[in-house]
DNA sequence: CTAATGATGAACT
DNA sequence: GTTCATCATTAGG
């Protein structure tokens, strides 16, 4: 069957084009699932990016091909989920940073020991933990329907381009999208 | 081997 | 606005 596919060719235009797309995971626990509603854009040469400095045992992800997940932990405490874009061999991906949660939300509740549905996935770290994301999902094919997996949403109307968060170089470079008025968004402004 | 740092979040003032 | 919890990865010796 024909499969309904995201342009992943260059990392800036896929974090635009998943703006609205659904993010699902079907764990054992239960399905969890929310649309993308902020991303952020990382290319190889670009100094924010994990790839800048080349291949490393981490960031190896990185440079496979467009359409497969790159989870990296932070801070000692964090899982950030990425999907891979570009060709094999190019090091670049797009940071999910916040999604609008769908389904499962009891669970994402109860993953987060949070009752507040706004701040369950209001962040990169949050939804992964909202998700269940963590290394074992590296690597993972997001595109086969099965476990961790995105699907098709509506189109946003009102995208709003911005600057990253969190990082000290290349912070003025507006690689960083988001749905406007979406209460979702980590950090609306920028 | 050691040391610095980080694509964060929560809890403060 | 600021501080800090907490550790894998990385660069450097």
């Amino acid at each position: 069957m024909h499969k309904n596919l995201p342009d992943l060719t260059d990392a800036a235009g896929a974090a635009k084009i998943l703006l609205g797309w659904k993010l699902v995971h079907e764990s054992e626990e239960g399905v969890t699932e929310g649309i993308i509603v902020e991303t952020e854009a990382y290319h190889q040469d670009d100094p924010a990016s994990h790839t800048y400095r080349g291949r490393t045992k981490r960031n190896a992800g990185m440079f496979e091909s467009a359409g497969i997940a790159y989870v990296y932990f932070t801070y000692g405490m964090h899982y950030c989920f990425n999907i891979v874009t570009g060709s094999k061999g190019v090091g670049q991906a797009v940071l999910v940073r916040a999604l609008e949660p769908t389904g499962g939300l009891e669970l994402m509740k109860h993953r987060r020991q949070q009752d507040s549905v706004r701040l369950l996935t209001n962040g990169p770290a949050k939804l992964s933990q909202a998700m269940g994301i963590t290394a074992e999902h590296y690597g993972n094919n997001l595109f086969d329907g099965r476990g961790l997996y995105l699907k098709p949403g509506l189109q946003p109307t009102d995208i709003v381009t911005a600057t990253r968060i969190g990082i000290s170089r290349a912070a003025d470079i507006p690689w960083r999208f988001y749905i406007d008025g979406n209460a979702f968004v980590s950090k609306p402004g920028g």
